[in-house]
DNA sequence: TAGTGCATTTTGTGCAAATGAAAAGCACAA
DNA sequence: TTGTGCTTTTCATTTGCACAAAATGCACTA
């Protein structure tokens, strides 16, 4: 069986975006709920999960079914054909090429390959990529404030791409609305919701301990992003957590475009002290664990001014 | 010669958007340097000014010269052909189509009229214009925190602000955020920002006392976003900023539906306050002006759970 | 020397058809 | 009932082209 460079089934049609993310979520939700082997997986209830049709979620599957992730019984339907435990999304899902020309937009400029001001029509040929495509990342570039259109023609990128201004100001953000997130009056540790995040820290540590290096660092900003978020969503204000939600998708891109890796003591060092935290706010300790989160967020600030940071 | 129902001149060609906005530019630009009648006005110069290159200036002179305000010299080049201190850009340039959808969609949303969950397929023959048109409106409206697009089809419009809940959380959020401006370590009261939210405020106040209603409603409304969205920019700090005209235009839809007024007395005891919080930030005394604020944002969702506030 | 008017080139927008993907419906099986 | 497998329908993205608008160059003049 022929396979293309990435390892992926060069026979199976085309995966839409949706139906990659949909499968890596999928792969989450069956790794973090600890399915056994065996166990049926039912495309209507995972498509009510996920808000979307049975279209894409029966697209999803058949990605994992290539992968021998899941099988078919004998009759019909489809089971889980192997443990999950060790398997990395990442390495077994195309990646989206429109993520990858973010990357390397970015890197190109930051490198100073790309010049300040640059027109649609000289990125296109540059990128062998149709103009939809560049609209697309120049307006996510926008969205994000680091380029902006100019009046006439052409785009202009931000004076700093991942400047430290941007990072401090979005630390000092973080520090703002979280800790005001764990002092609302309606603040409720919720254990369904803080659970599942504890347990996927836990899982991560014990990766570190074992000396084994993370699966990706891509995982590391997941988790920590659920941590943050998933402390914001206790506070009752859906404000706070769309605040909180707003800035890890902002973040996301820029972080895995990041050159420097977050060295693991550090990293361990994050991931304990989420792990206190969490123990202080389901011990309603909330006072403490807003000090608890403060000095975390004050530190990772100060550790990794332009790096990637927990 | 025949004008058209704006008050066009319907022989002129279609302007494009840059061309009325340079055009009410140029007109703003003049006024507020005073030019006399019989000033040369330079294209080149112009275009430096605005960084934009000849083309659209002429363009957007051409539109002025329709108007009677400019007139070309006997041998060529153009000067100011009146007084412009009277004139209003506002009464004089084409509207947008674009920004008259926008309300108008706005609008729909906030009676009810139009569902949470919205199609593009559906939006097109509901406001008969292609699908391109509705697809910027949905972007623009993604940008600004009101509608987000669903995975797989359609978008979905934000909770709106109905309800107590939502109420009290929104202003939760804003005093934490807003507090969270003044007290940041890179506030600065830009006198530049800020003097003309001053002036806007003092208008509205005199106007008051004089006993005459506001000319809108509309109109204290983006007083009031400006004094708000003011401060937060004085914070040097983007996401701040960010957060508070988000909430803003939140507000903006609900009230676009507008037909709750605000008392007379209410709304002059906010400008007030306004003004107050003004002179203390204008004064260095930021702590005061915390204070202030934040007893006025207290005080404003007392007054008015679900309806118009300050 | 800077500005104008016009011509040319470059760049971006709008539209319509074609393609691809998701939603919705239905018969049937466990 | 709930889930599957398939079909049909609806919806959205892509692509290519025609057109509109902005940028640029040049000859000419005050």
């Amino acid at each position: 069986m022929s396979r293309d460079t990435t390892g992926q089934l060069a026979s199976a049609a085309a995966a839409s975006p949706l139906q990659i993310d949909l499968a890596r979520r999928i792969l989450e939700r069956i790794r973090d709920s600890g399915w056994a082997v065996g166990t049926r997986v039912s495309v209507p209830d995972l498509a009510r999960t996920f808000g979307v049709s049975r279209s894409p979620v029966s697209a999803a599957l058949e990605l994992l079914v290539a992968q021998g992730i899941l099988a078919g019984f004998e009759t019909r339907g489809l089971q889980l054909a192997r443990d999950v435990a060790e398997i990395d999304p990442e390495d077994i899902l195309p990646s989206s090429p429109l993520e990858d020309l973010y990357r390397r937009m970015m890197r190109d400029r930051s490198l100073g390959e790309l010049p300040q001001d640059v027109s649609e029509a000289e990125l296109m040929p540059r990128y062998e990529v149709s103009r939809g495509v560049i609209r697309k990342l120049l307006l996510r570039f926008a969205a994000e404030g680091l380029v902006q259109r100019l009046p006439g023609h052409g785009w202009r990128f931000a004076e700093s791409l991942v400047g430290e201004d941007a990072y401090r100001e979005s630390y000092e953000f973080r520090i703002v609305v979280e800790c005001a997130a764990l002092r609302s009056p309606m603040f409720r540790a919720d254990p369904q919701l803080l659970a599942p995040v504890r347990r996927a820290h836990e899982r991560i540590l014990s990766t570190i301990l074992e000396g084994k290096s993370l699966a990706s660092g891509d995982e590391w900003f997941r988790v920590n992003a659920s941590f943050h978020e998933g402390l914001a969503a206790c506070s009752g204000n859906r404000f706070l957590a769309d605040a909180v939600r707003q800035q890890n998708n902002l973040r996301r891109l820029q972080e895995s475009a990041g050159f420097e890796q977050l060295p693991g003591e550090r990293l361990e060092q994050s991931c304990r002290e989420h792990l206190a935290i969490l123990g202080a706010v389901e011990a309603g300790e909330t006072e403490w664990a807003e000090a608890l989160l403060r000095q975390h967020l004050r530190q990772a600030s100060e550790f990794a001014s332009p790096a990637r940071a927990p």
